[in-house]
DNA sequence: AACGATACATAACAAACGTTTGGTATGTAC
DNA sequence: GTACATACCAAACGTTTGTTATGTATCGTT
């Protein structure tokens, strides 16, 4: 049952194995060592593989990165796990799992940060993946800020300051964090992480008292 | 004895002005966009004179990131101003300087970012680079501390938290600011960046306004 | 004036790159 | 069975890359 006809999912499976052999060369070479024969080589396949699943190389890493987004973004592990646990309750609990979600907590989450970092690069070059980074990160905020709302209700945040701000500065407190794991693994474990973040949200919950003005 | 070949001096600068010529490519056009030739052409001149003063592009890399380190690590504008103006006192008020010394607050240190930032991916895949970068970040972090330190002794920050986890906490905060403002420049002009950075101080000050005693 | 080192420019080099081309095998439609 | 599209491989294309080789002008020293 191998080179079968253009049945619509074996056409999309297939881009997905090639854009997984995409994320495999990336976490490991980096941007710079990314070329179509490392790919193919990588699934043990020639460049024309390439070429026939997409039309040039940069049309091959858009959608190894929206493929990797998708991924790790619109199914976070923490926030709404697949297997029977429940999920965290709504409020900062919540909040901490979206944020615990985006550190590099396990080798998986590592190379997939790892990839995300190098993108940087490339993305600040481009002023297509530019924006398309930029909606990410915009989004994300989005989705940390109602967190921070639905906090602030149940009276586990302090309700005076900006939400939008708040959800901001978590975001880059972790990507932050995340960088500095990534060159010092060893100094960074799961558990410093952890607690680093921990005592981060507490200083948030700490000075509550009323007026934050500004 | 003396100068029997051109000055010592002359060479050191004339590598340094390569260096610029490397920071110009690679704050428009990021690593990818690095060759010897476009640096050349930069410079309004031939790959000869790189290969003069370099044996190899990666020792021309390295010299250019490491006096770019030198450069906006070794003196720090707010920190230790050039100008008249008088440093920030010890404690919490360097600490806060030291940290907006990170931020892209201008165009220059916005394009000293980029290139830092996109040097992250080249350095994740070559261990030499990758252990200068985490040698920098360790080196800021102990920096930071000792400002922490400093705060704690005149009672702007809690004396019970760890220090070296503040400075980690802190520098974590600007490296994930530096990005998102490097990818939504507009929604992160200088008075933001500065808005958030302080609000993040005064989370760090406020919880422990009573002392807890202990 | 002659010499050797320095400071480049010019040109060539092999290797690697993204892309294109031509071919083969296989499946579906009629 | 013919026709046509899909799914690849293998090879080649022209370009760009880092590097090396060679030439030449300049300058301090003798």
């Amino acid at each position: 049952m191998a080179g079968m006809t253009p049945a619509r999912g074996d056409h999309d499976a297939r881009r997905l194995e090639v854009s997984e052999g995409v994320w495999r060369v990336l976490s490991t070479r980096g941007f710079e060592g990314l070329t179509l024969r490392a790919v193919a080589a990588e699934l043990g396949a020639s460049t024309g593989l390439l070429t026939h699943y997409f039309p040039n190389k940069r049309a091959l890493l858009s959608h190894a990165l929206e493929e990797l987004d998708r991924r790790s973004g619109s199914r976070p592990r923490r926030t709404a796990p697949v297997d029977g646990t429940p999920p965290p309750p709504a409020g900062l609990p919540r909040l901490r799992a979206a944020l615990l979600d985006v550190l590099p907590l396990d080798a998986a989450a590592a190379a997939g940060n790892r990839i995300w970092v190098g993108s940087w690069d490339v993305a600040l070059a481009d002023p297509e993946l530019a924006a398309a980074h930029a909606g990410r990160y915009a989004r994300s905020r989005e989705a940390l800020a109602v967190h921070v709302v639905d906090a602030q209700r149940r009276g586990e945040l302090p309700a005076g300051s900006d939400a939008v701000a708040v959800a901001t500065a978590a975001q880059a407190f972790v990507l932050g964090l995340v960088v500095q794991a990534l060159f010092a693994p060893g100094e960074f474990p799961a558990e410093r992480q952890t607690a680093l973040l921990d005592a981060y949200l507490a200083g948030l919950a700490g000075p509550a008292a009323g007026g934050t003005g500004g």
